[in-house]
DNA sequence: GATTGGCACTCCACTCGGGTGAGTGCCAGG
DNA sequence: CCTGGCACTCACCCGAGTGGAGTGCCAATC
């Protein structure tokens, strides 16, 4: 029985800190919540809440705040999602469903997540690694220059720009194009990188113009830095940690900006509906060890493409913040689904 | 003669000002630059330039800081641009050189000039409305459903889904395709937009599905929520204002969310080589009075198709930072141009 | 007339010490 | 096992005191 209260008072002390962003004393806590002991009770349970690790206090007789392990607790054990209110969810569907594009949809995901939980809201483009091909176009900007564009299922394009030694006609290009499309189109990225490096040796006649073409493509499809292609928004709500600025803000604004720090913070995706959160020193950089990270993975039929979630105190709203970033995954991939 | 020597004195203040971060007085003055007098006589200077309104001291005893008039006659009359050197020329070579399309160049650019500064940095995409068309796209990715792609000569693509009232076979898509492209390509976009909604009516067998794409790409061209993209880069250089948090930090942080704000703030593009500086409440925002921003347009052959700048405390080191961001637009505008 | 050294004055920034109060730990009694 | 009581701790607030950088002014000097 005593242990059923003990967990309750360190819920009781989560929630009050991250509302009150104050150590939360015995005294405190039993006049904010019913729980039908007095305080010399519930500083019996904080004293041995503290020996095991869930809860320390700045200095002596202040109040308690949760550590790492506290946090991890609550979120694994205590807490329940908040479901999202209607009004929310009309939120998220109309704020998604007006995008045109797929940077428009991550853009507008970002934002939206940001706004919903205040915090730092990232989401990461979808990985070329499991797109598909949906066509490649050739568009010749003059006799020996060209411009090719690889369109993916994920709604992706990518475009470059190549020099050919020779010139080539109109009619040759496109014989080169259905060639490239019957090659690629509709296979897994790697796959089609594979089929057009087979292609040049039976394209004898334009050997010399296919052959830095489908290079080119290769190289886009093997690409793996605009893997790394993140957005990011929300950082002004950073400003809200006025104090602490050192510990916390700075460290992050400047993690913001390394996507590649950022990429590894926000982790592998996890699939399906799932959250992750990685609760401050668990993550893989010192620095951030005052902050949190809530993410989930996205994509079309629950198939993680990509990572998207947001970065925080320690000292958060979990389940706020994981019932958001689980709502705005869900409709995220829908559109996905349907693009 | 007296004269000549007040504005060194503001000069010298201005520059120690930005270096040390201190309100400035007179015997330090005198020490760190060999003006030949005594701190008596910088006194009586600074008395004129304070009633003229150039600097102020925040507090009675307290050393002078310069005003916003200060630092405007410091830009206009008294600075002169820092070259780059060598290293620095090479570097913003290197750097931008690698870029691989229109979004890389802009990012490499923002990240580059906010490195350069040690300030953020902005930069606007280069606006529609100059922009040529380049080459129309029409991919089937059904029988009633494309993939309008729109390439533009400044690099830009948009791509843009439409779902067709009526199946449209191969043969149909080419000519359309051909005939779309004959009305647009190479005109100015306001050009290919009129030009094409003049199509419609010429193609009566295929009018059904000619009228949607038109459509799409008449949308495309006028659409100018694209024209407000911008990057920004730099933002954990705030990192080092942690003094003034309220008044400089937290409202700029908010700014640079705001694209829109932004893209007022660093105002219309100014044409060939000059850079704009606009110091403090100058701007147009009274949260932001604590900030300056310099900027200057970029675009091939001097022909400014956006803005970049920086955006910064107004206690900042304008001629490197003036300098900064002139190179970094003449190289960027150099590699439109090639492209 | 400009420049200079000297001097009194101002006022911020810092330090120190006592008082206050929230919060704790412990203990004895229910 | 819970509770009321009590002594104790320690961050925080406040006010006085102090040091020092910087100023303004004036009389003397070049």
């Amino acid at each position: 029985m005593q242990n059923d209260r003990r967990l309750a008072v360190l819920r009781a002390i989560v929630e009050d800190y991250v509302s009150t962003e104050e150590p939360v004393g015995s005294k405190a806590l039993v006049e904010r919540h019913g729980l039908g002991v007095s305080s010399a009770t519930v500083r019996n349970d904080m004293a041995v809440l503290e020996e095991e690790g869930y809860i320390t206090q700045p200095h002596t007789s202040a109040g308690r705040v949760p550590t790492d392990k506290g946090y991890r607790l609550f979120v694994d054990k205590l807490s329940t999602l908040k479901p999202m209110s209607q009004a929310e969810r009309r939120a998220i569907a109309s704020f998604l469903d007006g995008a045109v594009d797929l940077d428009d949809v991550v853009q507008r995901s970002t934002r939206l997540l940001s706004q919903l939980t205040r915090q730092v809201a990232v989401v990461q483009y979808p990985i070329l690694a499991r797109s598909t091909v949906r066509h490649v176009e050739l568009v010749a900007l003059a006799p020996s220059r060209l411009l090719v564009v690889l369109i993916l299922s994920t709604g992706r394009v990518e475009q470059r720009l190549v020099e050919l030694p020779v010139a080539v006609d109109e009619d040759a290009l496109s014989e080169l194009r259905n060639r490239v499309n019957r090659a690629a189109v509709g296979q897994v990225i790697a796959d089609a990188a594979a089929a057009l490096r087979a292609l040049p040796e039976q394209v004898v006649p334009h050997d010399k113009a296919a052959a830095p073409i489908v290079d080119t493509l290769v190289d886009a499809m093997s690409d793996h830095r605009s893997d790394e292609r993140i957005a990011v928004a929300g950082a002004s709500n950073l400003a809200r940690y006025g104090d602490s600025f050192d510990t916390s803000v700075r460290p992050l604004l400047e993690a913001l900006e390394e996507h590649v720090v950022l990429l590894k913070l926000i982790g592998e995706a996890t699939s399906g509906g799932l959250v992750t959160v990685r609760i401050g020193a668990e993550g893989p950089y010192e620095e951030l060890s005052s902050t949190s990270v809530v993410t989930t993975g996205y994509g079309p039929g629950d198939e993680a493409l990509a990572t998207l979630g947001v970065v925080g105190p320690t000292r958060m709203d979990y389940p706020g913040t994981m019932a958001a970033v689980r709502a705005v995954a869900r409709y995220v991939s829908r559109i996905l689904d349907e693009a």
